[in-house]
DNA sequence: TACCAGGTCCTCG
DNA sequence: CGAGGACATGGT
């Protein structure tokens, strides 16, 4: 069966997935404190990313509502955070010590070579943007790839565990994350609307059959 | 009570 | 390289 063929069968079994982003962009800049950035809708999108690692969705998305409470979605206010109070906002995400040294070194990151803005990833090669993401401390292949597919909306095509138990019921099989990537780019047209809604409904569609694989 | 969730890092052979 | 363990909370 063509990929594509798989992809418009889960898109009918499940319907449009709406993951990202979670919060409005424009009326929540407007805080009280008058030209002070405390929301970054982009920047929201990679740190979900980087909390949803290994952890059900549902307890990520708490640890971003007490951090959206604490006005502390951007960067800067990631860092302003005493490392107590941030592990205790995110602590419901689980893995809260280790997710709350990559969200302090991946903002201080951002403030010291972008100025707190994580578009300015964009200037880059798509590949060169993997790359310096994967050079930061606790991100990898997934990670990164989130990030440039949904914070970044460039094309390319997110693997997870769901997408390699996917392909296995087709009798796909390979070792790498990079095999399994190219795969998948290489059956699709290179569309980052097509590869966001994809790679979502892979993991609705994953979850809802956990039971029945093996 | 176990096992799992939108992984990654570290260590050891 | 590749396997195995650590990391932590909340849901079923």
């Amino acid at each position: 069966m063509r990929v594509k063929t798989i992809y418009n069968k889960l898109l009918k079994k499940h319907g449009p997935q709406k993951w990202w982003p979670l919060h409005k962009f424009p009326s929540t800049l407007q805080g009280e404190g008058a030209g002070v950035r405390w929301y970054d809708p982009y920047f929201e999108i990679a740190l979900g990313a980087i909390l949803t690692q290994n952890t059900a969705w549902k307890n990520v998305a708490k640890a971003i509502e007490n951090l959206y409470n604490a006005k502390a979605l951007t960067p800067a206010r990631i860092l302003k955070l005493p490392t107590r109070k941030l592990q205790s906002l995110i602590r419901p995400a689980g893995y809260f010590r280790q997710k709350t040294k990559k969200l302090r070194l991946f903002s201080k990151w951002l403030v010291d070579k972008f100025d707190g803005d994580i578009t300015q990833l964009k200037r880059y090669t798509l590949q060169d943007t993997r790359y310096k993401l994967l050079a930061q401390w606790g991100i990898g292949p997934e990670t990164a790839d989130s990030i440039i597919l949904y914070a970044l909306n460039k094309p390319i095509f997110v693997i997870d565990e769901y997408t390699r138990r996917l392909c296995k019921k087709y009798g796909v099989v390979y070792n790498t994350y990079d095999e399994y990537q190219k795969f998948f780019e290489s059956k699709l047209p290179r569309d980052t609307k097509l590869f966001q809604e994809f790679h979502a409904l892979i993991v609705t569609d994953g979850k809802n059959n956990r039971t029945i694989e093996q």
